[in-house]
RNA sequence: GGCCCCUUCGUCUAGCGGUCUAGGACGUCGCCCUUUCACGGCGAAAACACGGGUUCGAGUCCCGUAGGGGUCACCA
């Protein structure tokens, strides 16, 4: 597993949501690893999730990646030689895989339906046992996967697995080798039934192909390392290094998650972060701090970079240093000229401007109107209080938390971002609280305005984009006090009430 | 629950058997500077999860325990 070919890396996204800080993170260790070693980074798409993958994700991951700075040799947008960068359009190499494993019989095709696999788990695990598949297919005659095939019975394919010793799983930053019985292991499934491929099957044959040296990639992949390991070994190649970097957490040491924490780079970017710090910030988790400063360049963190460096122990992803990385980048990289453009770039740009201008034109007298009644469009949490919050509200203060809470639920379950959805969504919200809609708006004008009124509602949250929403909800539910258990019952049955809503399309 | 990973101040971390009465940074608090605020300066409180070994000597090595996390999908 020691590699001498020339060093290349890779972020590998999967395009089912928005960019994650997390993503960004081990993309900043795999372009930093590259540089370190004169190597290339390069930027492949996992789009083999037919349902969740959205092109408008694949653009955000793109961009964010773009503003990071975290450029990439060869890619999607710019092709390169070892094309396509998109798993959808390399069907026809994982098929052609996949079928040299089967005629090689390290392969079977399954025809278990689902209903079978899960009474079969469901047993499993009734019998205490590791819900694991049950080789039901694995020794069906060939001329009984002709008869299925042809009467065009639905399938899989599934890699065969070892039944006794032990996988051995090097990893550049552990001293020992993980060790994984193979009996522990699935007999997992690489080719789906729609025939794309799943993701350990397309994983490693797009990172043999393309060259990767070193996999550095999140820890909740080492259970599934043996399965890669060994596909490797059945297509006769050599092994990447593998790295399994710790994850993010949020505060509460629990895997780094946007019900708990901003996840989206989108939203550092709307917060008025700026991509040096962000990247320095997440710099500093590979960075063996002594007592040098540690504000430190890109340049000077690939300089210093060794993934010895990293601890082990999940970092909690705690933005209250990138704060004060972020106030020095704004004091001491720029002058109050560069601070103007940036600010420009930032909000005051065309783009961002035009809607709340079609917003505000309306309501304002003279130009000078125009900050107290859209200042809320230009920041991050806002200055409220508990009693500007209650300020006039007619709901009582359960229903005023429920109702954020309600439409936190429901915001975060919305597949299109736009006026419709959000208006939907609290009028839902107004009807399974039984309270008049008026009475329900005139919360949220206070938890995302700071005022009772203002520029129209829906648009603005539209405009705003879910996670500052997200944020000030989240404020707003903090600025009230946290609920009694009493009321986080109740809580669950209105949840279960919408829940059954939304299941049976009102 | 099985398997796997992990465990130094609230947070990010330094530490790789004696230099540790455990260092730095953020945050917090106090003082100073100052028309306010911020910046800046100075200072303070704050950690080796626990229990056994090994050793002349353990934050550092070994074994347990506890705690946290991940994973057990036709998602990645």
């Amino acid at each position: 597993m020691t590699q001498n070919r020339p060093v290349r890396t890779r972020i590998a996204p999967s395009p089912t949501g928005d960019p994650h800080v997390g993503t960004a993170y081990i993309a900043l260790m795999n372009y930093c690893f590259a540089k370190k070693h004169g190597g290339e980074f390069i930027l492949r798409i996992e789009d083999t999730d037919q349902v969740r993958s959205t092109a408008e994700s694949e653009v955000q991951i793109l961009e964010a990646l773009r503003w990071l700075g975290l450029d990439w040799a060869e890619g999607p947008d710019k092709g390169g030689p070892h094309g396509p960068y998109r798993q959808s359009e390399r069907s026809a190499i994982y098929t052609e895989k996949c079928d040299q494993l089967l005629v090689e019989g390290k392969a079977f095709r399954c025809f278990c339906t689902a209903e079978r696999l899960d009474a079969m788990r469901k047993e499993q695990m009734a019998a205490k046992l590791p819900p694991r598949y049950d080789d039901h297919c694995e020794h069906l005659a060939e001329a009984d996967v002709a008869a299925q095939m042809a009467a065009g019975v639905p399938s899989v394919i599934r890699m065969k697995v070892p039944t006794e010793g032990v996988c051995i799983i090097p990893d550049a930053i552990r001293d020992e080798p993980i060790e994984i019985e193979w009996t522990k292991v699935d007999a997992q499934i690489l080719m789906k039934s729609d025939g794309l491929p799943t993701y350990h099957l397309a994983n490693v044959v797009d990172d043999h192909l393309m060259g990767i040296t070193h996999v550095i990639r999140g820890e909740e992949w080492i259970s599934s390392a043996p399965k890669h390991l060994l596909l490797y070994d059945y297509f006769g190649w050599e092994a990447p290094v593998l790295a399994h970097l710790p994850l993010l957490r949020n505060a509460d040491k629990s895997k780094l998650s946007k019900r708990k924490n901003p996840t989206s780079i989108l939203y550092y970017q709307r917060a008025g972060y700026l991509p040096e710090a962000v990247v320095n910030f997440l710099g500093l988790f590979a960075k063996s701090s002594g007592e040098e400063d540690e504000m430190t360049t890109l340049a000077e963190l690939i300089d210093q970079f060794d993934l010895k460096n990293i601890s082990l122990g999940g970092p909690v992803f705690d933005t209250a240093k990138l704060d004060w990385l972020n106030a020095r980048y704004i004091r001491e990289t720029m002058d109050a000229a560069g601070f103007a453009k940036r600010v420009q770039e930032w909000a005051l740009n065309p783009d961002y401007l035009m809607p709340i201008a079609e917003m505000a034109q309306s309501r304002v007298q003279r130009l000078s109107d125009l900050g107290n009644l859209v200042a809320f469009f230009f920041a991050n949490r806002l200055d409220i209080d508990a009693d500007d919050l209650r300020d006039g509200v007619k709901l009582s203060e359960l229903q005023q938390r429920q109702g954020y809470q309600l439409a936190l639920w429901h915001f975060d379950r919305l597949t299109t971002w736009d006026k419709p959805a959000v208006e939907g969504v609290l009028r839902n919200t107004s009807e399974i609280l039984d309270v008049k809609f008026k009475d329900l708006i005139r919360v949220f004008y206070l938890a995302i305005m700071g005022k009772p009124t203002g520029v129209p509602l829906f648009d603005s949250i539209v405009h705003l984009g879910r996670d500052i929403l997200r944020e000030r909800l989240r404020h707003g539910l903090e600025i009230l006090g946290s609920p009694t258990t009493n009321e986080q019952k109740q809580w669950q049955a209105l949840i279960a009430q919408a829940a059954n809503r939304a299941a049976t399309g009102e």
